[in-house]
DNA sequence: GCTTAATATACTCAAAATTAGCATAAGTTC
DNA sequence: GAACTTATGCTAATTTTGAGTATATTAAGC
């Protein structure tokens, strides 16, 4: 095997918090102009035992925050997904983690900030019903990308691509297709950061913030992961104070999950999966009658084989 | 950010045909003793666009092969990973793949080899019930492990890890905890890798075979992974030849779960779900009554949400 | 040709889970 | 006290699952 020089390895963090409804990351100022970015550090192979270690420290040392939760997401390689790659430098690869915080848990320094994550990618927030951007500008977009198709046959992909991502026709809308959705319309340059990568001027409106370099995409898989993983995996609760209320949980999953859930029934599949243990005090900051403060169950992970919180969505009705 | 040299990126992969009822691996000569390998070759960060690509131009050059689908598993980056790195090699971080192919779409040159993937874990084989292995050596061992501990809080925390991955008690064996199992039997010093790691001897005996690095966590990884993708995304056909039978199917999606199914339970979901289609042919080569031979039904993908097979696990049970 | 064995496939039935509510309880605001 | 919140209990219709039984169609042995 021959050795091969001018690779650098990155750790970047998407770090999620939860803000009342919102679900926020920590952002950094970038060398990118005008975008901040994700914070991220090099890989020291002689310090570092392992790359989660490295991760670790260098958060600590660039956001002054000591991680709780973190899993490791992806490994981005892709050519110039670093513009400057372009002005002779390295090629960077990036380990992309995904790490939760509780709101809170350290005061960020004035240099970062919490920021929320559906400024990003506002298409996939559903919480307040289909958002306007999608029926105003990006199915509009979408369908003349499928047109302006050379072949036929690719013309057919491109439908059943944007059809399939973003539930039009008689799909249904997939919460975790977050990567897949950013990719078409980065294909599709429908985000800023298309023109910028190939060095071209930004055509027509660009939908959400750009980060810098590919932290964009690195985002969109976070988010993926994340609402995957609160379905068998209790995670949510590594975002949530100790003691809270069902509703509390329940909007912190909606958050999460970017959509409306049906309240009973998330109340009573939460309570048969045996997530939660009441801690026999009561909230009286509700607004209406009070309500039972709730704590994780522990035991849970040693009963059930994927516990995490189902999230019964909710479809036409009325009730809240 | 300061570049830091001294490292190198490593692709490999795990390469998964189907041969009869047993799901293998392609296995390469490796430089450890005794121990064969993954096929893996170094990333290019000149000719190489993307580290997929790099991977796919790996295989050929090494295998021969001519990968079809292809997805990125985990970054492994420990130190020490691989051994050779105590004695002043440069520090590896390989980004490990999940590939899958059909048997027979190209000969392995005499070099490689398919080989079954039960024989590295073969406690993951539950086909004819709880593989004897379990209860004979890994449930003894792994209870004077935890009696080993030097806390009380420790001993609580190791029996609780061995019950919930292994099974014990009233837990049920979940087949996607594969690295779980294996990390435990690691540090539990069961499999032949945690002393030869530690530059130590073995004591005792070692489950399943050693392959080289850690190449052993990277199949583990890779099984765990394909264990839950199968149930979500119509991988499965990936290995199937274009037109099977029912219960060829079945037998596919019972080798790499590990378990055997509910027949009548499994053909009902498969047909429900809308996976599979009729061909009109006939299968005679089944020795009994001709089945149908059915292919995968493309449209599904646009139809359903998350396709995949579903795995009616069967209990008790009699029938066949 | 008949029995036995294998496999394929159709159908059933009870239990469990899900969906989409209604109804009532217990507070706050004006 | 009326109107409004939020919490929480309960239910009926429907769907899905689990675990079969029953029957069909072939091959092999005698």
């Amino acid at each position: 095997m021959r050795s091969v020089s001018g690779v650098v390895i990155e750790l970047s963090a998407v770090i999620v918090a939860l803000s009342d409804d919102a679900p926020t990351i920590l952002l950094v100022p970038s060398e990118d102009v005008g975008a901040q970015g994700l914070p991220f550090g090099p890989f020291d192979p002689v310090g570092d035992r392992t790359l989660e270690e490295g991760l670790r420290r260098g958060v600590v040392q660039q956001a002054g925050l000591t991680l709780g939760y973190a899993e490791q997401l992806y490994t981005f390689g892709d050519r110039f997904r670093d513009p400057q790659e372009r002005s002779g430098g390295p090629r960077p690869v990036s380990v992309g983690y995904l790490a939760l915080a509780r709101q809170g848990d350290d005061a960020p320094s004035p240099r970062e900030s919490w920021t929320d994550w559906y400024r990003f990618l506002p298409w996939e927030d559903w919480r307040g019903g289909t958002p306007g951007l999608i029926d105003s500008v990006i199915v509009p977009r979408l369908e003349a990308w499928c047109a302006a198709a050379t072949s036929k046959a690719e013309q057919q992909r491109r439908r059943d691509r944007t059809h399939l991502t973003f539930a039009l026709g008689d799909a249904t809308w997939d919460n975790e297709r977050v990567l897949e959705r950013y990719e078409l319309l980065y294909e599709a340059q429908l985000v800023a950061e298309s023109a910028r990568d190939q060095g071209k001027p930004l055509l027509g409106v660009a939908t959400g913030t750009p980060l810098a370099k590919d932290h964009r995409r690195i985002l969109a898989t976070a988010m993926g992961r994340l609402r995957a993983k609160i379905k068998y995996r209790p995670v949510i609760f590594e975002l949530m104070p100790p003691a809270f209320t069902l509703l509390q949980l329940q909007r912190a999953a909606e958050a999460l999950a970017g959509g409306r859930l049906h309240k009973q029934n998330f109340r009573r599949l939460v309570a048969h999966e045996g997530l939660v243990e009441p801690t026999g005090q009561i909230s009286v900051q509700t607004g209406g009658r009070p309500a039972e403060l709730f704590r994780f169950r522990r035991g849970v992970v040693l009963e059930r084989p994927a516990p995490g919180v189902r999230l019964p969505v909710k479809r036409g009705g009325k009730s809240s």
